[in-house]
RNA sequence: GGCCCGGUGGUCAAGAGGCCUAAGACACCGCCCUUUCACGGCGGUAACACGGGUUCGAAUCCCGUCCGGGUCACCA
């Protein structure tokens, strides 16, 4: 045994497998020539945000798009961070906006796959073999220093204006010998295993960002960390290894991670893998006192994907905006295309903005009006029960009542040939369906100005006469215009228009007073159609009650 | 500060040297349609950060300045 074979043995004296072992136990994946695999791979440090579902989304199409693999691994190698229920919180949540995952976990605690486990922390057994493989190739090493020392180091270098870090005369234990390091293990101090970087500044490493073009850096001569001392892998070895290992062809990932590309790049080389393409997501930013800055998960509730899920905006909804900001030509595809799923849509990544959009609640409301505006009134009833089942449950408990009226009530005017576009999220429809129900309804009795109290009277009475629930639109309002002139209104607006000076007002006020004796309000979806819905009964009911408190 | 990346209307963006007197969407404003509102239709305000090159010709290529963003951990 020469040196740094002991040395292996005696930093990772337990790791009993080589490498070998697991090229061997996770053969390459046969896929279609082409195909892409990606994942994601969040940390269980918080709840599902904006930005991991974007990225799930961009590798979810890319990987559909090749007919590939989307699968999700667990990166929870920093125990301190981690918080309870963040694995269901973010593959739940996927599961939600309908992110298929093909592998990997596909809930909180169901792994599906052969190249797993699909969580870090169950994987140490292969990090280490792979790094004790280094140690004996004299590629890595242990190094000791304590967290005052790097410190120390650090501040010497910012002194000295030199660039920070652990490379080069700075890398203390760059050059250990087994017998130092065995006298510092014996004597109990705690050691981390560091890449013995071949690397030197001075050389240019060129990568070709499938997102961002060719992007050129200098060669990382960083000694970094690759095991942390609990023995834990640190992100950039991890990586390194599960990629290789679960056959990823794509790492498309969030773009401040750019900056680590050369110790990617390096350490797939050392450990002689074949790399894999890198396409790194501009973050989706916010606005902060005239600042822009990437959506923070502490400071902005919009980072939360439950946000979204309370404000009742449809998890349909927040995938096409994504998909707008995902890609430039998405929305013109969604214009010709308005009931396809954007699963359909052919996504290319070098569609992708390089830089940062800023979150635009404005256009996420329109694209989702539009998207609402498509669903039919059975499905706009399933997802707004749903909906307030979790957030209103006064609400779902009068929607429910009686389903086939809800329905109904959320059918108006919906297979029109022009679909209403006022709903953009659910948290609107209690007040904007309030007056169907008599436990949300609030009468109003500000009619318009130009209809004296008596018209109303008069106007309600005689339509009250006439009024059959089964006319048509087209009969319903030639009924008020046939009262109208007995009221000195004109029957046609066209009339009022040319000589308003003969009348008091048009049919149209008339329709308006209707309006506010049946509904309480002046803004309405086709009023027949909401007579229709409320019945005859309950419509004359509220009619009788204006009259009487006027 | 070092290293990266980026700057086209308020926002998202098209644009790959002449097709740019610079598309489209959202927002905003006006008009039309209309039983109200919404939808829809028509129109409007509004942009190539700045300065130098290269070129017959630059939003597009090069350099510099400025501005913005990211990153510099035993966090991911």
């Amino acid at each position: 045994m020469n040196d740094y074979d002991l040395m292996a043995e005696l930093l990772l004296p337990r790791i009993d497998k080589t490498p070998d072992y697991y090229e061997n136990l996770y053969p390459k994946r046969s896929i279609p020539e082409g195909a892409r695999v990606t994942r994601i791979a969040p940390s269980p440090t918080g709840y599902l945000h904006l930005g991991t579902l974007f990225a799930a989304l961009v590798n979810r199409i890319t990987a559909t798009a090749s007919r590939g693999i989307f699968y999700t691994r667990i990166e929870d190698t920093d125990k301190k961070r981690e918080i309870e229920g963040g694995i269901e919180d973010i593959i739940d949540g996927l599961n939600r906006f309908g992110i298929a995952i093909d592998e990997g976990f596909i809930s909180g605690q169901e792994e599906k796959g052969e190249y797993g486990p699909y969580r870090q922390s169950r994987r140490a057994e292969i990090y280490g073999a792979y790094a004790k493989e280094l140690i004996r190739k004299g590629l890595a090493y242990p190094c000791f220093c304590t967290e005052e020392e790097l410190e120390e180091v650090r501040s010497r270098q910012e002194a000295e204006k030199l660039r920070t870090g652990y490379y080069g005369k700075f890398a203390k234990h760059r050059d250990i010998s087994y017998n130092e390091a065995k006298a510092l293990a014996d004597s109990g101090k705690p050691f981390v295993v560091r890449l013995k970087s071949p690397g030197r500044e001075q050389n240019k490493i060129i990568f070709d960002d499938v997102i961002k073009g060719k992007i050129e850096m200098p060669e990382n001569d960083e000694d970094f960390v690759l095991l942390k001392s609990d023995g834990i892998p640190t992100y950039h070895f991890a990586h390194a290894v599960d990629d290789h290992l679960m056959g990823t062809t794509h790492v498309l990932r969030g773009d401040e991670w750019i900056s680590s590309v050369p110790k990617h790049i390096q350490l797939f080389k050392i450990l002689g893998f074949k790399p894999v393409r890198y396409g790194h997501i501009a973050p989706i930013m916010k606005l902060d006192g005239g600042a822009k800055r990437k959506i923070s998960k502490r400071k902005d509730p919009e980072a939360a994907v439950r946000f979204f899920a309370e404000q009742g905006y449809d998890s349909e909804s927040v995938i096409n905006y994504l998909m707008t900001i995902a890609a430039s030509d998405f929305e013109d595809w969604r214009r010709a295309n308005p009931c396809e799923s954007y699963k359909k849509f052919k996504f290319n990544l070098k569609k992708m903005s390089v830089s940062g959009a800023l979150f635009d609640e404005n256009k996420l409301i329109d694209v989702s009006k539009n998207t609402v505006s498509r669903m039919s009134g059975e499905e706009v009833y399933g997802k707004l029960t749903e909906w307030a089942h979790e957030f209103d449950k006064e609400f779902y408990v009068l929607l429910t009542r009686d389903p086939e009226y809800t329905k109904a009530v959320v059918s108006i005017d919906r297979d029109a040939a022009k679909p209403r576009k006022d709903i953009a999220k659910w948290n609107e429809a209690k007040d904007y369906f309030s007056y169907f129900y008599n436990e949300l309804y609030t009468p109003s009795s500000e009619y318009p100005d130009n209809v004296s109290k008596d018209d109303v009277i008069k106007f309600l009475e005689e339509y009250k006469a006439v009024y059959d629930p089964a006319d048509d639109r087209q009969v319903w309002f030639d009924k008020i215009k046939q009262i109208a002139p007995g009221l000195n209104f004109a029957a046609e607006s066209k009339e009022y228009k040319a000589n308003p000076q003969n009348y008091k007002g048009q049919a149209g006020d008339l329709s308006t007073v209707l309006r506010i004796a049946v509904t309480g309000r002046r803004n309405t979806p086709d009023l027949c159609s909401i007579m229709k819905v409320l019945g005859k009964e309950e419509v004359f009911r509220r009619i009788d009650s204006a009259v009487k408190s006027i």
